[in-house]
DNA sequence: GAATCGTCTGTTTTT
DNA sequence: CAGACGATTC
């Protein structure tokens, strides 16, 4: 491997060997190439890859860096999330704290549901509010690595208690407690720290800032021994505070870990001067920053363009326009063009006007895949043939299709479960053979046969699961518990329905292909624990994404959207200056994923709950010096300009062609906010389109 | 126990 | 404006 191409911090970085380094990685400074190389570096040592851990922010930059580094030397090293690492600890070692290592995980939707169960218990009431806020709150303490005992609020910890209890009994784990626990597993096991303490030499964090109290405790006690520790963050990008981050573990790094090193990386090599210096200055404008200043040697590059429009759909038709223009003057590929907003609801306007004009879009997160209804009653089901003990499992496909067991029949069922202290699924096991079996239940016949029903569909295939590939489980599954009558239910949805479990069939074939050792309960953790951003497309694809979900990411063009008061920043950070600064970094991370051409938008009017409401321009917008801007508003004098290169007007009647959508036939000519516009009647695709003149490129037929 | 209809309530961000 | 939730009826 050649160090030419490395300045000379960067190099520092990949030769960096013992003892802890922080790496303050500025945008774009080249940090996934100095972390790659560090560890091809290590290895060039002559360092085992079993002696290197890496920790990424999601799992699709762990399967990045896993790649990379097998294709630079042809070596397996462990590169995962701390969720992921925590899994893994705890699948070898959870005995230690009573549980088994079998153990489900469930999402929040999962703990929710358990939760709310738990408040019932506690004659809290079932407010699904409440629950929804005792969760946030637990998770908190989570993430703080607070014990039900250790927190301030006793009703709480009440409630957090009794929900631990609850998750033991199900043989579950939540979301924070792969980090939770795994921090108590190793403060409180000698002999278990240990052992992970020995078994990894080399650690590297990235994005270090947005690490919380329970991740930097778990760094702390697997770099104890060796100190090891190749940290790799920026404070300005530092966006998952309300997820408990501390971007102050950054600027603690050198007291945390004594006789650490710090480099700076300084030098951008991603965008434009343009870009680069007006999202400096932007972010200049937060107060007590670890100050650093980006530089770039390359070319001043386009100004900034501010689009602002009456309305969300305006905004989009500015945006797709702009695309096809784009695309085709600069010929920038598809997949090399993202739109940016602060919250999912925001895609939909952008969704219609890229759909309207065919152009292939794909939204990277949002409602993931895995969390659609009919995708998590497969995977229930199949949690259920795993395990007797899955409350939120069993509540969940128990009436999957219809079988006469309601909320009524279900409490009567719990009861007796709680009274023979048996898991309820073990209750209704003894209940099929002996209708008996608890003294006073009486269920009616339809419910006995369709609890009997449930009862052996289960088992038969946990008799048929080791002889069935998974996909053939859920064949299986589909076809023995009639879940297509349950899809019919509800016809509109249905066909919908039937293609994603085929496409889950699909993914879970694909997924067994390539692993060497598949197991059922491997392919449900990592669907729980996958980020919604796995996507894979096959057509080249505009990427639409909220703010959170561009970090790490880079495109040539990229249209930062909403860039409204109340939006971005979000009207939820307002009373709060710490949280302004926060939604000020997330507007600099996603502006520093441009590489060539930004674009800032935002509108004048925004359809929100149910009514127009009027928005002002972000301040975000006027943080940045006018310099690097130019005007596109309809207001501006801009438009005119651009106007003038107009081609001559058509009149109504007249036959045209357009290069996409082919031949079509003027239906109206006419001026809006665009400049000289046409409503277009396609014969290809019986639609009528609004276009602008000065976009479309319109040519007589 | 299930279906249907009205009412209400709400929108950050995600491993 | 939607989607979720609860009350009412079958």
């Amino acid at each position: 491997m050649s160090t030419l191409e490395l300045n000379p911090q960067q190099e520092a970085a990949v030769n960096h060997v013992e003892g802890p380094l922080l790496v303050l990685a500025g945008a774009g400074s080249g940090k996934t190439r100095v972390v790659t190389y560090r560890i091809a570096k290590l290895l060039d040592m002559g360092v085992l890859p079993s002696d290197i851990l890496a920790v990424t922010f999601t799992n699709k930059a762990a399967a990045e860096m896993r790649n990379r580094i097998r294709i630079l030397k042809n070596a397996q090293v462990l590169a995962s999330t701390f969720h992921s690492l925590g899994s893994r600890i705890l699948r070898e070692s959870i005995g230690a704290l009573g549980y088994k290592t079998d153990f489900a995980i469930y999402d929040e939707e999962d703990s929710e549901k358990l939760l709310k169960n738990c408040l019932e218990q506690l004659q809290l009431g079932g407010d699904k509010k409440v629950a929804k806020e005792m969760r946030q709150q637990i998770s908190t303490a989570k993430n703080n690595l607070e014990s039900p005992d250790g927190v301030v609020d006793k009703s709480l910890g009440l409630v957090y208690g009794a929900y631990q209890t609850a998750l033991k009994e199900c043989n579950a784990l939540d979301f924070d407690d792969l980090l939770y626990l795994t921090v108590k597993l190793l403060q409180e096991h000698e002999t278990v720290r240990q052992e992970y303490q020995n078994r990894w030499l080399f650690i590297l964090i990235d994005e270090y800032q947005d690490t919380n109290f329970a991740q930097y405790s778990l760094t702390k006690l697997l770099v104890e021994k060796h100190q090891n520790l190749f940290a790799v963050g920026d404070p300005d990008q530092s966006i998952y505070s309300w997820r408990g981050a501390r971007y102050q573990n950054i600027l603690n790094f050198e007291r945390d870990f004594p006789g650490a090193k710090t480099i700076v990386l300084d030098q951008n090599y991603r965008s434009t001067n343009n870009i680069l210096q007006a999202s400096n200055a932007l972010i200049e404008h937060n107060p007590d920053r670890y100050e650093k200043k980006l530089w770039s040697a390359g070319s001043e590059g386009e100004k900034i363009t501010v689009f602002i429009g009456q309305n969300e759909r305006q905004e989009a038709e500015f945006v797709a326009l702009r695309i096809l223009k784009m695309a085709a003057d600069r010929s920038i590929p598809l997949d090399d063009i993202a739109i940016f907003y602060r919250t999912n609801a925001q895609s939909r306007a952008f969704e219609d006007a890229l759909l309207s004009r065919r152009i292939n879009y794909s939204i990277i997160g949002g409602l993931s895949f895995y969390a659609r209804r009919e995708i998590k009653d497969i995977l229930s089901y199949l949690r259920l043939v795993i395990s007797n003990t899955d409350l939120i499992s069993f509540l969940r496909t128990i009436n999957l299709p219809k079988r006469g067991l309601g909320p009524a029949a279900l409490d009567k069922l719990a009861e007796a479960a709680a009274q023979k202290k048996l898991p309820i699924f073990t209750l209704c096991e003894e209940l099929a053979s002996d209708p008996n079996f608890v003294h006073g239940l009486k269920l009616s016949a339809k419910q006995h046969s369709g609890l009997t029903n449930y009862v052996r569909l289960i088992h038969r295939l946990r008799d048929a699961r080791p002889s069935l590939k998974i996909h053939e489980l859920i064949a299986e599954l589909i076809a023995e518990s009639n879940y297509l009558d349950f899809l019919k239910e509800d016809p509109e949805t249905m066909q919908d329905r039937k293609e994603n479990i085929d496409e889950l069939m699909g993914k879970a074939a694909e997924w067994e292909e390539e692993r060497e050792h598949p197991t059922l309960q491997l392919f449900l953790e990592e669907l729980t624990l996958r980020s919604t951003a796995e996507e894979k497309t096959d057509l080249p694809s505009i990427k639409l994404m909220t703010l959170h979900n561009s970090k790490g990411l880079e495109f040539s063009l990229v249209f930062l959207v909403g860039l409204e008061e109340d939006l971005c920043p979000h009207i939820n950070s307002k009373d709060n200056p710490e949280s302004i600064e926060e939604e000020r970094r997330l507007c600099y991370v996603g502006m520093t994923r441009a590489r060539k051409y930004l674009y800032l938008t935002a509108s004048i009017y925004r359809f929100m709950w149910g009514t127009f409401r009027p928005m002002r321009p972000s301040r975000f917008l006027k943080e940045i010096p006018v310099r690097f801007l130019q005007n596109s508003s309809p207001t501006s004098p801009m438009i005119q300009e651009e106007s003038t290169s107009d081609p001559e007007g058509f009149s109504e009647g007249e036959k045209v062609y357009h290069h996409q959508f082919g031949a079509g036939t003027i239906q109206k000519a006419y001026h809006s906010s665009f400049g000289l516009t046409y409503d277009v009647y396609f014969d290809d695709s019986d639609t009528t389109r609004t276009l602008a003149a000065k976009f479309a490129k319109l040519k007589s037929l």
